[in-house]
This record gives C-alpha cells, structure tokens and sequence, in this order.
DNA sequence: GGATCCGTTGTAGCT
DNA sequence: AAGCTACAACGGATC
C-alpha cells in the first residue's frame, strides 16, 4: 500500500509524461494523488504577474487536464494556491507513511530549481525530477560535458546536439520518443479526501471548479470571441498538432522565414500562418519532443528545408536559449549577466511606455500587432521582433526589460527562458548575430519582411478597425494622407487615430549613435 | 596575429 | 517582379 504524488508542473497533459509513467508503471506503488500548484512566486501574491488572457488559457489547460484524469481513474486534479513546500508537507502528513513517492518535471528557472533542492532534502520522501520533459536536451547533463561552450549561434547548438543525440544515417538528431499515454491511471489512496488536505494547508486548496469560480470572483477570465481564439488543453494541442503539422507534409517541409506572407492569413486575420503551437509547447500541453517527432517524420518523406529557418531550427534556438538561461547568471537582468551588454537606455517614459502597450504609437502595424497581443495573447513572431526593436534601439530608447515584462504578462506562450532570451538578442544587448545599425522599419513597404498584408492590409484593418476605410497605400503611415483622404476614410489622424508618437528616421538615427557610443 | 568570413529572418533604390 | 547592391560597419570564430 504506497502512494505518489504526480505534480504537473511545466507539463500539463499525459502524453509524453515522464513523471506520470514513472507512477504507472511501478507496481508498488498502489495509488496516486494529482496536484498542481499555484505558487505566489510565480504567478503573483494577487496573480498580478498573469494577465488574463494567461490566466484564463491556464484554467482551459487545468480544466482539460482534469477531464482526462477523471476519465482515467478517479482521481480529479488537487490544485494549491501556495508555496510547493506546505503543500507536499500537509499531503504527507495526511498520507503518512503511505506516501512513498514525488514525481514531477524538472524546472530550470531560478525558483523552480530553488524549490525543487528544497523538496530532495527532505530524506521522508524520495523525490523525482524528470530531466528533458519540457526541453529536448537534459540541460544539466549537456552543462556537464567536457569542454561546455555556450552556445551562441546555430551552428553551436547543432555541436551540441550531434554529441547529445548522435545523427542516425539520414542525417536526423537520434532524440528519445516521446513515451505513450498511459491507457490507464491509478485511483487515490482509500479513504482520501481533499476536505482534509484543505484543513491543513495554509493556503487554499481548489477543484477546477471552484478556481474558475474563484478567478471569476476576482475579475479573471474575461472572454471574448477574439481570445477564444486559443483554448486552452492538451485535447486542443493535440488535435491543433495533427491539423497544423501532422497532416501538412507540403507546410512543414518548406518551412521557412517568412518572406512577404502575411503573418496571419489572409482570409482570416486570427488565424497564425505559421503553426501557432507555442501556447502549447509553453504551457507543457503539448510535448516539443512530439512535435519534433511529428516534424521529423514529414521531413523523412522528401526534401525539406534545414535549420535555422525550418521548424526544427526553431526548436533548436529553444534549446539553445534554454542551455543559456540556466548557465548564464542573471538571465533575466541586466546586471551581472554576462551576456548582456551595458547600454545607457533612457529614462522611463510612462507616456511612450502606455502608447506602446495600448497600441496607440501612431504606426499602426506596431499598433495592431500590440492590440493582437493585449486580445488574443499572441502575436507572430517578427511582429514582435518589430514591435521590441521600435521600443529599444529602434525608436523609443526604452529599457528592453519593460516590454519584457509586457510581453511576460500577456503571452499566451510566455516562457521565462525564451522571453528574456528574445528581449536580449531583439535589444541588441546580446552578442548574438545582430548587427545594431540592423533595424525594422515599422512602416514597411510590399518588399518588407515585415510586410503584413500588402494587398488589403487586412491584419491592419481588422485591429485597427479606426483604419479600416483607408486606401492602402497610406495604411502604413496614414498621417501621410492628404487631409481630403483622410476625411473620406473616416479618420482624421490627431483626432481619431494618433500621429506618430515620434520621428521614426530621426530617432533611428539617434539611437543609432547613442548605441554605439554606449559600447565604446 | 591580422585578415577575412559569417551571423535565423533589414532597408532602400536601382535594374 | 526578382535580384542585386550599397548602406554602415558589430564581434566572434576561423584561417
């Protein structure tokens, strides 16, 4: 008679679950507990480091989550709202000697692993931290290889993974399979109840039920038809999988930077054109390992494009970050961190800060992307190298770690990691290939790789809908309009849509010259 | 050890 | 229309 707990943690589904295996297929162990847990630290004492839009795809993934744990046993999903340490502790002291067992993912984030030390102290219960569960790479087993470099550029992470996961014959990474869901799961311990782990938590203990009830009390979960977009759950990532990537042999094998396409498709302004998966990939619905699975398996058909463009490029730049953040100190800051250079970036300007965020500079493609993210928690992936290069050393010389922040809170697919990995290299701090003088132009004309939409320019209308009778060859800098244009759009620009919160040339060209005059 | 090359995804203007 | 070149010129790796 001995139980475990699985502790979902970046890994919100049973496919591919290393943690949850390891449970099911222990024949000693008898019964199991699922818990999750809301830790203030990382979600906010109040949640106020989630935006709703996060908030409200987490419950869709705990609520989905739960579903499929109920239609496997009868469990249903405990989840705490507190520290990891009390919650494990009022468990054990109700199991008492039954509980045998811990079985989680590993966590690279500085909390993460802080808790995770703290929880492997304790000699009462053994405790398991599943390596490459959220990565393709055990992180902490390639740090430890002799001559470990940093990874800096793709031809180094590909270094990397040739020695991890040596190529088979056909040139592919031999990455491990993701492990099958487990046909059934075990049942709680007898007698259990979560009534009594409520009465000995210092936190509170909830259902799904009761949480979506609780966030509703506390002003959560708005939804509208433009967020809904994206729910939550690792049945929508799996069947969002087979739709985007399974069943597009043609889409995944060429594969590349996007061109002049538009970043969202063009009959349906909600809808990524590229897979749109990483909400999944972040929040562990959907396993990277099956994806990479998925992508290889179409590669192996044919001709295919390669890293760094191809979707296993992409993967691998992950990867790449994912090494980073845990062997460079202070990933996340300025200070101490090795890989961030010093720029003297200005004050902070609440007026640019806010124009920025709401969507209301003035340019409306950085408009409309921004009014996207605030929606839908997403944005395309060179939006956002438009919009974070225009807040930095493009135009509005503000801090790269504020819109870090901004994009932490609204992301659907916010990964510590990644999200900071991104604001370094789009910054410009990081000694990755980009070049400073390399900027985006936020009024992109038909030949830009930023370019949207250039036939209608639909994805602009669409967010911006103050825009939505102007003629196209003025949507990108409608305040270039003759004053009869505008009038007959509908939209005088200063009075029902912005100017142009600054000069975008000339303060290309400042900051242009006090980035370089920071590194010297 | 100095020269050269290269870097996930730039822009503008020309042919 | 796609492709070329100039722009301005980083920093690390490689030769």
């Amino acid at each position: 008679m001995s139980s475990a707990i699985i502790w979902f943690r970046k890994c919100l589904r049973l496919h591919d679950n290393p943690a949850l295996c390891e449970i099911i297929n222990d024949d000693q162990i008898t019964s199991m507990l699922p818990i999750f847990i809301l830790d203030p630290e990382i979600f906010g004492v109040q949640f106020e480091k989630f935006g709703n839009n996060r908030l409200r795809f987490l419950c869709e993934n705990l609520d989905d989550l739960n579903s499929r744990i109920q239609s496997k046993s009868d469990n249903s999903l405990i989840i705490f709202w507190g520290s990891p340490q009390d919650a494990i502790q009022s468990l054990k002291s109700i199991l008492g000697d039954h509980l045998k067992l811990l079985s989680s993912d590993y966590c690279s984030e500085p909390h993460g692993r802080k808790i995770s030390e703290l929880l492997s102290k304790d000699s009462s219960i053994q405790s398991h931290f599943h390596p490459a569960t959220h990565t393709l790479l055990d992180l902490d087993k390639t740090l430890l290889q002799p001559g470990f470099k940093n990874p800096k550029s793709m031809k180094d992470i590909e270094k990397i993974f040739a020695l991890m996961y040596p190529r088979d014959a056909e040139g592919f990474f031999k990455i491990p399979h993701p492990l099958a869901e487990p046909a059934n799961l075990k049942n709680s311990p007898e007698g259990f109840s979560p009534k009594k782990v409520s009465s000995n938590f210092a936190g509170e203990v909830h259902s799904v039920n009761s949480l979506k009830n609780k966030f509703s009390e506390l002003g959560f979960l708005k939804t509208t038809a433009e967020n809904f977009y994206f729910r939550g759950g690792e049945t929508e990532a799996l069947a969002r999988l087979e739709r985007k990537v399974s069943s597009r042999q043609d889409f995944v094998n060429s594969f590349r930077k996007p061109k002049t396409t538009s970043t969202n498709l063009p009959e349906n302004p909600m809808e990524p054109s590229t897979t749109g998966l990483s909400p999944y990939i972040a929040t562990g619905s959907l396993s990277v390992k099956r994806l990479w699975m998925e992508v290889e398996r179409a590669n192996r058909e044919g001709p295919h494009s390669g890293p760094p463009e191809s979707l296993h490029g992409q993967l691998l730049f992950r990867e790449m970050f994912y090494l980073l953040s845990l062997s460079v100190p202070n990933w996340d800051s300025d200070q101490d961190n090795t890989m961030c250079k010093k720029i003297k970036w200005g004050e902070k300007d609440e007026t640019k800060l806010s124009a920025w965020k709401d969507g209301q500079t003035g340019f409306p493609l950085l408009d409309a992307l921004m009014r996207q993210l605030d929606s839908t928690g997403w944005m395309h992936h060179l939006g956002r190298h438009a919009v974070s290069c225009f807040l930095t050393r493009g135009q509005l010389w503000q801090h790269w770690q504020e819109g870090r922040n901004v994009f932490e809170q609204r992301l659907l697919d916010s990964d510590w990691a990644l999200n900071n990995a991104n604001w370094l290299w789009l910054s410009g701090v990081a000694p990755f290939s980009m070049p400073y003088f390399r900027l985006y132009n936020p009024c992109p004309d038909g030949k830009s790789s930023l370019n949207v939409d250039a036939v209608d320019a639909g994805f602009i209308r669409h967010w911006v809908p103050e825009l939505k009778n102007f003629p196209v060859k003025y949507i990108y800098e409608p305040h270039l309009a003759p004053l009869k244009v505008q009038e007959h759009a509908g939209c005088v620009i200063g009075k029902d849509y912005p100017k142009p919160i600054v000069d975008r040339k000339l303060a290309a060209k400042e900051n242009l010259a006090r980035f370089k005059a920071s590194l010297n």
